[in-house]
Order: structure tokens, then sequence, then C-alpha cells
DNA sequence: AAATTTACCTGTAACGTTTCAGATTTTTAC
DNA sequence: GTAAAAATCTGAAACGTTACAGGTAAATTT
């Protein structure tokens, strides 16, 4: 009774509505307001607006508990990290443009990660265990991936960053890095360079495979020779990367071209070929991928692609959500091309040096 | 009874257990296997023992849609972005921080973009009207900030990266902005360079005043002026803060020292100072806060600060688990202070050079 | 006018969990 | 040997939702 052992402080929100509420202000049904919330064909059409009024100005949100215990669906798209995803703003972007996307739904992105390859499938696992989303973003793929085996098999909608090679029709949104690696080699050749260096991701991706590909149809059609980068991948550590670079610089035959499949691996290219003593540009030419525009502020004489990996997380999130709603696998399957980058306003600086 | 049309193919995955299952199997009560498993006390000490094993026997875990019914409870920490994050590899950082300490527990991670800043609230009203989360990390913090107002208002559990001003004792973590500033000043001096600017954030974000306080103070106490930046902040466009720094670099009397809060905004201040023909570490000092380490690769002379995020990212979840725990405000605050790079091993690409 | 159809609405049960208020048995106290 | 206390266990109810099986009244058919 006293005012201040009241149960209601005076700064409590209202209460939640539910359902309930909105069938007691329009005294119908719990069933009725349900479905006529969701337009079904056999409630009274002057019935479904007084309930959708109500339930605006209400501002009636459903439970997703209630909704997730009852029907098994919980709205949630997870996206599957592996922690040494490349650094430079590749997850960032990635994130922003499956945000973009899901912001218009009722979904929600849960993000996780694992941390070591060995645990590639935990995650995966875990969701289809528990059940706790109705669709999976993963990367990172490889030609003869477990977890699109797995996911396919037990019917989780999913869709892969990056192609396999398993005979599994499956949504996926990639990059043609056969087309950047071959582009790669052309633009080189055009520059009169005839010694090229791939720095490939490792051989267990997908996109390792592709990236070859590409890049010895170049070197036949161009009539270029490969310089090995031996057991560097785009993996490899900075400083690995660095040494090797300084090392194969040095060599009495070292290459004039060099394409790089990561941005972050190219500053550390950069270096060590800088480190040896040749020039960008001069001695020889580096042609990168990135995944922000970064490099050409840093030696615009790079020839980079910028793969727009906020593009790739719509279309990745559309995709999935497509195929939760049963969209054919096969229809939600896409291919970013290369796009190369016009000097950009950094080539002013590099005309006044 | 013709084997194709049975209820439960042969690949189909055992249905997942509840607290039925284990209750049906030890013969006991769901509420006794419900008690059992949150160790209470009024359970006999081998009945626990007997539920535990049986539930683990069956790889139980209890349903979060449950859970969050029946006591509100979600399990669920919301990341709240600002889409105009720093680019280079920020995000990613923090995402990993925050999950490796949730991955220890039952704690999810959901990631909520907001698009611009008056959308700022808009995320927080969903997470308090909807319950969505047990608690919630936001950054790009102001001085007086509406979020910290409303969250502690309703009582939600919050953490801050970047403190405030508002006479609240609430979580945070933070770098040491202006310890940074006063400190870059410091190094500057020691290189002989008088005349400094400050590329500093908008100034409505609490790291501004910091690090404007810091720099002031270095000034002072260092015997140095500034340089204005004019309305140029990080979070200017790159290609503007190119142009500013170009111009301001062929002033008659251009500045000596210059001091960045963001990598991406040093390399456009790097790009800018180089087209007016200064060079970096001979006319010019560069100073710069960074979340990757990568400007030394790209030019070694920078004078740099890692802020580890990634550590921001750990304190931040595992300050607002212990919020969620009951622990007091006051005990979850930390400050973390600028750590100087040794010059590292691009150092001897430089002096290769 | 009766039978049938149509249009519209609704109560019950269930999803898996926890809280509450007991119930039963065993132990302790006297 | 009985009363009280302690130790263990348990069913019912509720969180918010939707599927199901039906109910009622009006409109249509015959």
């Amino acid at each position: 009774m006293d005012e201040k052992s009241r149960r209601i402080p005076a700064t409590a929100p209202a209460e939640r509505p539910t359902l309930k509420t909105i069938a007691y202000m329009t005294g119908l049904g719990i069933t009725t307001v349900s479905r006529a919330l969701k337009d079904a064909p056999d409630i009274g059409s002057d019935t479904k607006e007084r309930v959708r009024l109500v339930a605006r100005q209400l501002g009636y949100q459903p439970n997703r508990a209630g909704v997730r215990l009852r029907t098994g669906k919980t709205n949630v798209i997870a996206l599957v990290l592996s922690i040494e995803q490349e650094l430079m703003g590749f997850t960032n972007q990635l994130v922003q443009g499956i945000s973009e996307v899901l912001g218009g739904t009722q979904y929600h992105l849960v993000v996780t990660p694992h941390s070591f390859e060995k645990d590639q499938m935990v995650p995966i696992r875990y969701i289809l265990d528990t059940g706790s989303a109705d669709g999976v973003i993963i990367s990172r793929i490889e030609p003869d991936d477990p977890r699109v085996r797995v996911m396919t098999e037990r019917n989780l909608p999913f869709v892969t960053h990056g192609r396999t090679d398993m005979g599994i029709g499956h949504p996926f949104h990639d990059f043609d890095n056969e087309a950047y690696a071959y582009q790669a080699v052309e633009q080189l050749v055009k520059r009169g360079r005839k010694r090229i260096a791939l720095l490939a991701p490792q051989s267990r991706f997908s996109y390792h495979i592709h990236s070859r590909i590409g890049f010895e149809r170049g070197l036949v059609d161009f009539q270029a020779t490969e310089v090995s980068m031996g057991r560097t991948t785009t993996e490899t550590s900075l400083d690995e990367i660095r040494a090797y670079a300084e090392r194969m610089s040095r060599l009495p035959e070292p290459p004039d071209g060099i394409i790089s499949l990561s941005g972050s691996s190219s500053i550390a290219m950069i270096a060590g070929i800088e480190a040896a003593g040749r020039r960008l540009g001069k001695d020889v030419d580096l042609v990168s991928k990135q995944s922000a525009e970064f490099l050409n502020w840093i030696r615009p004489e790079i020839l980079t692609v910028t793969e727009d990996v906020r593009h790739a997380g719509r279309e990745l999130a559309k995709a999935v959500l497509a195929r939760i709603d049963g969209v054919a696998p096969e229809l939600l399957q896409s291919i970013d091309i290369p796009v190369w980058s016009a000097m950009g306003p950094t080539s002013r600086a590099a005309r006044a040096e």
C-alpha cells in the first residue's frame, strides 16, 4: 500500500504485449489473433484490419522463444568463421553485407567462430544437434568439404562462400579466382613480365585450385613461366612471407611478376621485395587481390582487384534465405568476376614523386 | 510396413533428448532431473550422479527456447556495431576476442549493426522491448550517451568500449587515448618536432576529448605548437584526408609531426604528405594508432601503437558476463595503456634501403 | 423450410523448461 | 514409541506460440 513498496515502479516499462494482450483488447480469441496476423484465409478482413491496428498500436512483436519452441523455427542465421580469416576487413565487410539483408527480415545473425581447422565440424554439429539456426553460412571451402556433406544430408539450409567439387548442387557465392589469376598473368605479360610467381592459399582450399588453374592457363596462353613460391601460401605468417619474398628476389633469376591472392600477404611481399633492393613497377610488378581498397594508397604501382566482400555477404544472405524458403539450390549460385581498379586518386601521388 | 514408407529413415538423427528423455531413462520425475542438473541442494547426491551420467551419455543440451520462454534468459550477448566502424580489422578482432570468452559459456553472440548515427538507439530499443539479449556491448561512446542512460534505467547489463562522463558508474573497457596522445607529442618532440597536427575522431565521441586533452597537455609540457587539421577527422573520407594532408603539407609552415588516431586514416595522410613532396621520417614524423599491425610494413618510419582490440573484446565480454552475474559495475572498468611498437622485422627492410 | 455450404471464429494441447507447493520417506529428538 | 524435522522427490502450472479439430451463425441451395 505504501508508495515505495509497489510492485511496479514508476519507471517500469509497460509489460510486453503478447497475443493474449491483443486478444483481450479486441475481444477475440488468441487463435484468431494469431491467424489474423498471419493473414490466414479463414479470418474476416475487417477483423484482420482491426487486429493489425491494435498490434501496431501496441508495438506487438512475436515472442521468438514462443515461436521457436512451438515451431522449431529459430529465425537465426549462423555465420561460421575460422579465426584464421584474413585480417584486413574481410569479416567486417562480410558481416555488414549479411546484416544489410537480414536487417529487413526477422532474422538475427549469430557469429560462431571456431579455433582451428580440426574443429571445423564442431560448430556445424552443434547447430545440427541443437537446431540453433535456420540457415548457415560457411567460408574457406574445400573441394570435398565434410561440412557441406553433413548439412546436405541433414537437410540444413546453407550457403558456401566458395565452391566445392562434390557433385552436390548447393547454394554458393564465389569470386572467380580462376579468371582473376588468368587475367593477372595477362596483365603482367602485357607489361613485359615473363617470370611469374603465384602466392596462393593453402592447397586444401577450393580457391587454391581455381587460382592455380587460371594461373597455369595464363602461363600457357600468354607464354610466361612460373617461379615457385615453395611452401609459402597466403596463410603463412607475414614475417615468413617477407623473408621468402626477399630470398626469392635475390635469386639470379628472380620473378619479374607476382600475383597475390591476399592483400595482407601483399604487404609482406612488398617489404621483402624492397628489402632485396628491387623496385615495384620497375623491376617487378605486383598484382594483388584485396578485400578493402588500401594497397593503392601504399604503392600506387600495384595492380589491384578488390573483391567486394560486402556484396558477397549480401549474396550469401539472400541465398541462404531463399534456400530456407525452398528455392532450388541450383538457382542460388553466383560468381563475381574480377574488376580491375582504375588508378585511383593515389596515382597522382605516384606521379608527383 | 513397407521399408520405404517408414516414418524414420535410416539417416534420421536420433530425436533430440529432453528432460523428459532423461526422466524416462532414470525413472525420475522431470522436475527432479531438472533440479539434479542444476545441482540443487534437495536432490540426493547419488541421484545427481546418475542423472548427470545419463545426460552426458545422451548428449543432453537444454533447449534454449524452453529456457528462454520460461525464464526470460536468452543466453545471448548482443554486439551493437555502427557500420561506419574502422575498416582495418577492427570488428574482426573485436568479434574474435568476444567469442574467445563466450566460447567457454552457454552464450551466443548476436551481431546487430545499425546504419546511421541517427539510428543509434534503434537496436538498443529493440533489445529492450523484446528482451532479446542478456547483455549488450556498444562502442563509439559519447560523453553523454543516450544508450548508456536508457540501458542503465532499464537495468539491462551492458558494457561500453569507451568511457562516458555522465556520473553513471557502468562497466567499460577503454584504451587510454589521452596517454597515447600525450606520449605521441613527447615522442615527436624527442625527435625535434615542434609543429604538430592531431587527426582525431569526430568531436562527439569520448575519445576525441581524451585525445585532445592528452595532446594539449603534451603541447604544454613539451613545448610544441599545434597545426590545425581543420574539420578533418578520422571519419572523413580517405580521399578528403589525403587532399587535406597534401594542402597542409604545402603550407609555408607545414606540421613537422602528425598524430593520427586511426590506421586507415594514416594511409591517406601518408599519400597526401608524400604527394606534396615531403618525406616521412625526414621532413615529418607520423605517429599512428592502429588496430592491426600493418603500418610498419608499409612505412617502417611510422611510430605506431597497436591497440589490442582482440584483448578489448575479451575484456568487454568478461565484463558484461560479470555484470549479468551481478558484479558491481565499478569493478568492471579497465583501461589499456599504449604500448609502443619496437621496430619490427621491417626495420631491417628500412635499413637495407 | 430444411439441408447444405460457407464464412468466421475458438478452446485445447503441445513444444521444453522452471517454479511452486506439496508429498513421501527417513532420520532425529525426546 | 511418537512427534518433529530433515531429506528427497514430484505433479501442476505457466511462459507465448501454433496446429488441430471443431463450433456457430449466416448464406446458399434445393
